[in-house]
DNA sequence: TGAATACTTAACCATATGGTTTAGTATTGA
DNA sequence: TCAATACTAAACCATATGGTTAAGTATTCA
């Protein structure tokens, strides 16, 4: 099946949230209660609380419960791999900006279908044989 | 509200899907077409359509229909910024690392707290004020 | 002790997401 | 011209997501 990365999914779906991303900005002021947190926003405490969740899942906050109040702080590990793997594209899309006027508008073959036409061959369908599937 | 990016949103979105970072790196290789991308995939070719759009409306892919195959490449922008989100961060979690165990396991009262207890106030309720909230 | 605080849990809801199958349309090539 | 190819569109489905309200529990403080 696909290449899987159970940390960059998270990371990258706990990061995919505005209300997420504005919970990790407060954090970098320090650590911070729940109510704390649930403050800036227009939502009840239980939708903060899930959003935590969400974010400690993906490792990027820590939890402590002190007396009635839990406390939340930034955790480091899993933003390192997001940005290497993002990193890892870099030159790739910087290659893309260049060729994107000519891929839009003028030259209508990619390199893939260029490289087959000058071995002679047909069209490489790499789906041609069809997978059997589950359900 | 909440500090508001839709372009974050979506691009982060695009890349928490394991499919979807693959085709990505299919990508890499130079532009294909859907059939192309489809095939290592055990999942049928409107699922890997569906997925593509995600990418393009995220900015990060470009389509082309020639004749009755639609190529896809790799498009630059909005991969920059979520980088650079990231790497804003990084001091923070790198910061974040240190103090984990005391946070952890020691040191019961986060910097916000003490903060607030050397002034000789009570705690600080960011949310003291409940909000009107639509429905 | 008893009220206020700070979560916590549960049930619920609407919409989004990620997949399917089926039945098309438009192109291509023998 | 006609069959095969390569998408495309629509309807459908299960589960996830992001929110709510209501009713708890556990702590704290006067």
């Amino acid at each position: 099946m696909v290449k899987y990365s159970a940390t960059l999914d998270s990371t990258f779906g706990a990061l995919a949230d505005p209300t997420r991303r504005a919970i990790l900005a407060s954090l970098t002021l320090g650590g911070a209660s729940m109510s704390d947190l649930a403050g800036p926003h227009l939502m009840s405490l239980p939708a903060v609380m899930k959003h935590v969740r969400v974010l400690e899942k993906a490792g990027l906050v820590s939890q402590k419960k002190v007396g009635r109040t839990r406390f939340c702080q930034l955790a480091p590990a899993p933003l390192k791999q997001a940005e290497d793997w993002i990193a890892q594209y870099r030159r790739f899309w910087e290659g893309a900006f260049d060729s994107l006027e000519r891929f839009l508008s003028q030259d209508p073959l990619p390199e893939r279908q260029k490289e087959k036409q000058k071995e002679n061959q047909s069209w490489p369908h790499r789906n041609r044989s069809r997978k059997t599937r589950s359900r």
